[in-house]
DNA sequence: GCTATCGGACAGTAAAAGTATCCATAAATA
DNA sequence: TATTTATGGATACTTTTACTGTCCGATAGC
């Protein structure tokens, strides 16, 4: 096919497809002339990831192009993991985080295998950091449970991974897992929430508590 | 303190103070005289709330507005738990969902107590159809996962809610714990799958599988 | 042969988040 | 008290990001 058609099938504008050629996001399609191209499925499937990286797990196009030649390459798997990671957000630079902060991530996750420079390790710390600048305190049954919580979640994610075939399959669902199971954490975060506040807080007389 | 010592003590620009207040983010300082103002530790904590929020929460000066205007607020909890979850993503609009999407949303989160526009379920919906259009497939009990994780999460947050006291506490509590908390979550997210890996997928001779 | 379409280059736009400059007062200090 | 410095507000400018539009010479298809 060729781009107006790509445009047609994939809803996105062709101005918006050209500009991720541009960027590299997309990979050239096959020339029969220097001016004529063709495109694949391939291309289609492509497009519908791109968007998922930006809309829903919400990267900037740079990001986006790191996490896809990610996908690419066949770098091996726990560098394609990294690459994820660290486009997720950057990771903070350890000599400016609170110490005290960085004992309690690693109390939380004792017996944890890791290695220190770990951008999840970094990033629990400044994000908990933050949490005792604007005053919380007293909080470290709060964090050891969203600790067990992101626990659950990294088994359901390896087992998922271990249910593929292939590198590139894996691959794919290191990335997509990352990106994506953040996003219907969050997601499924806010319905639990409203779930525990009606069953702690309701003063609706129809509702029995449990 | 004035401008610029508010300036000096919270490693803020002037010029960007001014704009915060512009924007409403800041309430403006008392006034002796027309043109002189005297601004409060008020404000300096409201300045590290601002940035915690935009920074680490990731929100846009629109949304962090919308944010800090429902802690001031006296509305009630469960409204303020709401403008948060909205601050976060914008909600999907409900017609252009996959209803097989959000027939696994209600699947994993059954008996959950949710009315059906609850930003996350509809959120949730949204994420699955995602990982769908790319691919990932046979994910239902990757999901049940999450959705257990989020659950354990969501049930950290109400305790650390109840152990404050006062409305203004409790409010602030709620912001900060689903805006840093699901950036907290997916920093372990990440510690958590780098733990996995290793212990699954080692090839290191002086590692001992589990 | 003629019109429509193609891919590529490049310029333009819109929004977001600051940053800089001015200026008429006030404050501080010499 | 005279003079320098600082203040708050208005306004204009800048930078980055993510597109969007316009033009053009080269095909494609009738």
């Amino acid at each position: 096919m060729k781009m107006a058609e790509l445009g047609r099938r994939s809803g996105i504008p062709v101005a918006t497809i050209k500009f991720y050629l541009r960027e590299g996001l997309l990979p050239a399609g096959e020339y029969r002339l220097p001016n004529q191209a063709t495109y694949t499925d391939e291309h289609l499937r492509r497009l519908t990831m791109i968007r998922a990286l930006l809309e829903v797990g919400g990267l900037s196009i740079a990001a986006a192009k790191r996490v896809l030649h990610a996908i690419d390459s066949d770098m091996p798997l726990a560098e394609t993991f990294e690459v994820a990671q660290q486009a997720i957000s950057e990771t903070p630079d350890p000599s400016t985080l609170n110490p005290a902060a960085l004992a309690i991530v690693d109390d939380i996750t004792r017996g944890w295998h890791m290695f220190p420079e770990n951008p999840g390790r970094l990033a629990a710390a400044r994000a908990i950091d933050t949490f005792w600048s604007i005053g919380q305190e007293d909080t470290h049954g709060w964090f050891a449970q969203y600790a067990k919580a992101a626990m659950f979640a990294a088994e359901a994610d390896i087992d998922e991974l271990q249910a593929r075939t292939g590198r590139d399959a894996q691959a794919e669902t290191v990335i997509v897992g990352t990106l994506l199971g953040d996003a219907l954490f969050a997601a499924l975060h806010r319905a639990a929430q409203e779930h525990v506040t009606s069953l702690r807080f309701t003063t609706d007389h129809n509702h029995h508590e449990v």
